[in-house]
DNA sequence: CGCTTTAACATCGTATAGGATATAGGATTG
DNA sequence: CAATCCTATATCCTATACGATGTTAAAGCG
């Protein structure tokens, strides 16, 4: 009788009445320590002992190595032998700079794809995304960055899916896992100009000009990172 | 008294007189079942039972399973609850266009970079790796092309290094590993044309010219794409 | 005060057992 | 004969106990 204490994903029945297949502790734990991860219950750096899982889940020492090593795998958490795990090191300084680098060669290309491809359906859903309704929404500053954050997360997600490039595609959704972390260890405030920039993006979208859209996605990483960039400080 | 029928890595004694601590039981046996995925020992989309692992190497559940972890959270190998692992199935078509796509994304603008940050001890390293001396070196061909992809592999990544973005070479080189397995599985001829477009890119090094050395590199992969290309027919 | 020794502790790995599920092959039934 | 059901085996999943080994920190000594 062993129980994990989170988001209860056991045996759910989708609208078409499949079954979705009950998963494992494996699944379970790895989902639960990643949450835990993303939310900075475990900090950056932190050390995280076996043990501990074993008493806060309920569950055996197997599936938590199991899933410890997944996490690894994907970069999440390192390992030392016979010290144990701990949480990956928070980005540094040239790692940041690293990442928008990149993000600045692949995701104007892809916008300028994305444009290309662009139709009425998955506009709406660009604009649904991008919170354009509820863009005065937050009173706390705090829930209204987590809200940001995760808006633009997807913003960016689905530009990069209708991009069609399923690789380019992972590749940056697993780096965002790291840059969230970074977010929100430094609570950035959000700023308007965020905003105004993801509706530059809808607009070049809006007349499919695909020229256009990797211009303003060029401009919204840029000033994204100089927005960011006071947090070395 | 457990042993991994394997590449001995236990303890090794760097040349500085570091001492290399030995490895952990997960680290050899994640490397064996790397080693095996990359030599098609496990073909992939094949399955792999975890007791056979027992057995083959003479060590516990525990710390295979946790290997395997890893390696499903590279990718390298897929997991279906009560069903167990697999190696991840080959390269897709699809895929393969979206992997060259994102290359030509990166590298020609890391060549770029690495030209001019080009000095003799770089270029040094890169004749090297190019392979510039040995190039008329296989007689048998099997053993020829393993050679050129190991020295292609090599080469395309000192390029990375020396563009000095670890996150893009981190990123390439984790794609690499799948696309080394399809490579393999199709033993794609050398041609001479590959070995002549490694030394028009380490002409433009030479003469530490950054457009020159981009174009050279673009031109180098979509040559590579299109050699490739038939193994999908 | 600094170094060495020692003891407590945590991690790593082994071995084993039992419950659950998938897959294959045979038996039953229409 | 075909389709369905059922049983048996292999495999996976999890839990638990134990031993081996290395780390850590306190205690002792020069």
């Amino acid at each position: 009788m062993q129980s994990v204490n989170l988001p209860d994903t056991t045996e759910t029945i989708a609208g078409g009445g499949r079954i979705q297949r009950s998963n494992s502790l494996v699944e379970d734990v790895y989902e639960a320590i990643f949450a835990q991860l993303m939310a900075l219950k475990i900090a950056p750096g932190s050390r995280i002992t076996v043990d501990s899982l074993v008493k806060e889940f309920n569950v055996s020492h197997t599936p938590i190595r199991e899933a410890l090593g997944r996490l690894e795998g994907e970069g999440l958490v390192l390992k030392t032998h016979l010290i144990g795990y701990r949480a990956s090191p928070q980005i540094t300084r040239r790692r940041f700079d690293e990442l928008y680098e990149m993000r600045l060669l692949l995701e104007p290309h892809c916008a300028a794809k994305a444009a290309v491809a662009m139709d009425e359906a998955k506009l709406n859903i660009l604009l649904d995304a991008a919170g354009v309704m509820s863009r005065r929404g937050g009173k706390d500053d705090r829930l209204r960055y987590s809200n940001f954050a995760r808006q633009d997360a997807i913003f960016h997600d689905k530009i990069m899916e209708f991009s069609e490039n399923q690789l380019i595609r992972e590749t940056l959704s697993h780096q965002h896992t790291h840059f969230h972390i970074f977010r929100l260890m430094f609570h950035a405030r959000v700023t308007e100009e965020a905003l105004d920039e993801h509706e530059a993006i809808l607009a070049a979208f809006g007349s499919a000009d695909p020229d256009a859209a990797a211009r303003a996605m060029r401009i919204h990483i840029e000033h994204s990172r100089d927005r960011l960039l006071p947090a070395f400080d």
